[in-house]
DNA sequence: GCTATTAAGGAACACTTGTTACAGATGTAA
DNA sequence: TTACATCTGTAACAAGTGTTCCTTAATAGC
C-alpha cells in the first residue's frame, strides 16, 4: 500500500531540490512581485499544478525559495561567525559578503533586498519576511559582538547596539553598491576600506 | 484662438502638481511595479484618460514622479554639497540624510531603493533609471570630495574613488536601516558612530 | 448664437495575473 | 488484472493589468 518513501500512487517524476533552485534564482533576480508563475512554470520547467501540489501557491513557494537561499548560498555570515576572535569574524564578515556579492551565476545583491522593499498590499507578507530576515541577521550579529564585550575583544566604551547597527549598515551598502554594478576589485577596496576605519 | 495658457478647449480642472506630488508618493512607498494604475487614479482622485493626458504612460508617469521626488524631496546631499569645508559636507551629509530618512509623511526609505531593485523585465527601464540615479549621485558625491583633494582638506593618500564608495555604502545602509524600521535616534547614533570612525 | 478644441468620465479593450478543475497517465499493492 | 492513489498536462477560471475609445462637458473665438 505504500512506497519507499511512504507513499502511494504515481511517483514525483521531477527534481525538487533543482525545480526550487530554478525558482529561488528568479525570485532572487526579479523579487516576489517581478516574478510571475507564468515565469515560474518555465524556469522550474513544471505546469501549475506541479509546482502547486509539491510547493503550495506562490507565497509558500517563494518562504521555501528564501529559506533555500538562507541555508544554502547566504552563508557568508553564519560561516563568519566560525571565526574564534573578533577581529578575523569582523574581517571574514566583510570578505565573505563581498565574495558572496560577487558570485557569478546569480544576481550580485542580497536577495532580501531585491525580493520586495517597495511593493503592492498583496506583497506585503513577502516584504515582511524580507525585513525580518535582516533584523534576524542583526539579532545574530549582535550576539556575536556581545560574546567580544565579555571576552573584553570590544571594549567596554563601545555601546554593543550602536556597533551592531554600524556594521549591518555598512554591509547592506555594499549589497547596493554590488546591485549598482560595482566589480569585484571596486567592492574589495571599499570592504578594505571600511575595515580600516574600524581599526582593522 | 488661445487662452492664457496658449491652448483652446476645455480647461485642466485639477491641480496637476498635486496629482503628481499624489503619484510619487504611492511610486515611493509601493515602487513602480507594486503600484497599479488603478491605485494611482484613486490616489491622485483622477481618471485613467486624464492622467494619460497629462502625464503619458505608467512609465513616463513614474520618471516624472522621480523627477519630482529628487527635485524637492531627495534634496539631503545637495543642501550638503553647499557646505564650505569637509568636514562641514560630510558631517551635513549624514545628519540630512538622517533628518530625510525620518521625516514623517513619506516612506522611511530612498524613493530609488524602494522604486525597483529586483523587478520583472517589463519594469527594467524603471529600475535601470533608479540606478543611474543612485550612479549620478555617487558622481557629485565624488566631484565634492575631489575638491576637498585639491584643497588639501582630504588627504593624497586617501583614493577619492574608494572614499566616494565608502561614503555611498554607508549612505545606503543607513536608507536600509530606516526601511528596517530603526527609530530615528537609532538612526542618530549610527550616523554619529560612521562620523567618529571616519575621524569627525 | 455657433463652431472648434480640449478635458472628463466611464465603459471597454486585449492581455496577464494567480489559481483550480478535470481527464488521462503512471505508478504501487493486492 | 484490478483497485487505488497520486502526479501530469491542458484548459479554464475570475479578477486584475495597462491602455484606449467614445460620449459628454466646458471653455475660447467668431
Amino acid at each position: 500500500m505504500k512506497t519507499a518513501n511512504g507513499k502511494t500512487g504515481r511517483p514525483i517524476s521531477f527534481d525538487k531540490d533543482a525545480a526550487l533552485e530554478a525558482a529561488m534564482l528568479i525570485f532572487w533576480e526579479r523579487g516576489f512581485e517581478g516574478t510571475s508563475m507564468a515565469d515560474l512554470t518555465q524556469a522550474m520547467g513544471l505546469n501549475p499544478s506541479s509546482i502547486y501540489a509539491a510547493f503550495g501557491d506562490k507565497h509558500a513557494l517563494f518562504q521555501l525559495a528564501v529559506k533555500r537561499y538562507m541555508g544554502l548560498r547566504a552563508q557568508y555570515a553564519v560561516k563568519a561567525l566560525e571565526e574564534s576572535t573578533l577581529e578575523r569574524f569582523i574581517r571574514a564578515l566583510f570578505n565573505n559578503t563581498v565574495a558572496f556579492l560577487t558570485t557569478p551565476n546569480h544576481p550580485p545583491t542580497c536577495m532580501t533586498l531585491a525580493g520586495a522593499v517597495g511593493c503592492s498590499v498583496d506583497a506585503k507578507p513577502a516584504r515582511d519576511l524580507m525585513t525580518e530576515i535582516r533584523k534576524q541577521n542583526q539579532v545574530a550579529l549582535r550576539e556575536r559582538l556581545l560574546k567580544a564585550r565579555k571576552s573584553g575583544e570590544l571594549p567596554k566604551e563601545i555601546n554593543v547596539d550602536d556597533y551592531t547597527r554600524y556594521l549591518s549598515t555598512i554591509i547592506a551598502g555594499l549589497s547596493i553598491q554590488a546591485a549598482n554594478g560595482s566589480t569585484k576589485a571596486e567592492l574589495k577596496r571599499t570592504a578594505q576600506m571600511a575595515l580600516r576605519h574600524l581599526g582593522y
